[in-house]
DNA sequence: ACGATAAATGCGTCTGGGCGCATATTCGAA
DNA sequence: TTCGAATATGCGCCCAGACGCATTTATCGT
């Protein structure tokens, strides 16, 4: 299940967007920690996160009670131009459209 | 209107990609050609070319009876990025998830 | 003015996805 | 083995958005 638009709907989503920014710091995030940080609630928190797991954008790992997600680390390059191309987007584009 | 996501959602439906990949070729292309060219009913393209516009990824011009769309130029840098990224993405991405 | 072609749009329908609530599961600590 | 913390998941609700059909609008050729 990895065609683009499965790709770019796995962002299209705020509080996923917001848990790839945070994720995109490089460490380890807990599903609580993400929770706290973005304002989510716990079974939303974790379906978001089964999300961009299922899109191959993280991937998790048992510690404990916790589970810890990071940037899914073998990323296909184009993909990874595309994730890293999402998270530059400044938060307001101006407007162009006609 | 130009957040991130409100991009990201307008690349995220297949009509609307495979759109883009035509008008990537740098020229015009009127709805009636896109129509044909992807099997798209012409409500329903005239609206996807609407949500593209609307993002600013298109503009239009109107040519007699047809409307002509093409690329917008003016997209900011980082929404150009996110366009090429999206459309270098192959058709399918092999599976990476967990 | 009329008919034909291209495009936009009003409207109703339907489905996918996001949400909360409750419950199950997993694991550590006592 | 029992409790509590962290996470996952079953279930039902709701709504944005995608669709088709029909109609309207814009523009050309005759």
């Amino acid at each position: 299940m990895h065609d683009p638009v499965t790709l770019l709907a796995a962002l299209a989503e705020p509080t996923r967007l917001a848990a790839l920014r945070h994720l995109n710091d490089g460490r380890e995030h807990c599903v609580c920690e993400l929770m706290a940080l973005l304002g989510a609630s716990q079974s939303r928190m974790s379906r978001h996160m089964l999300a961009l797991r299922q899109a191959g954008l993280v991937v998790d790992r048992r510690d404990a009670q916790w589970v810890r997600y990071r940037l899914n680390p073998a990323m296909p390059a184009p993909v990874q131009r595309l994730v890293r191309a999402a998270l530059e987007l400044p938060p307001h584009t101006e407007s162009l459209a006609a």
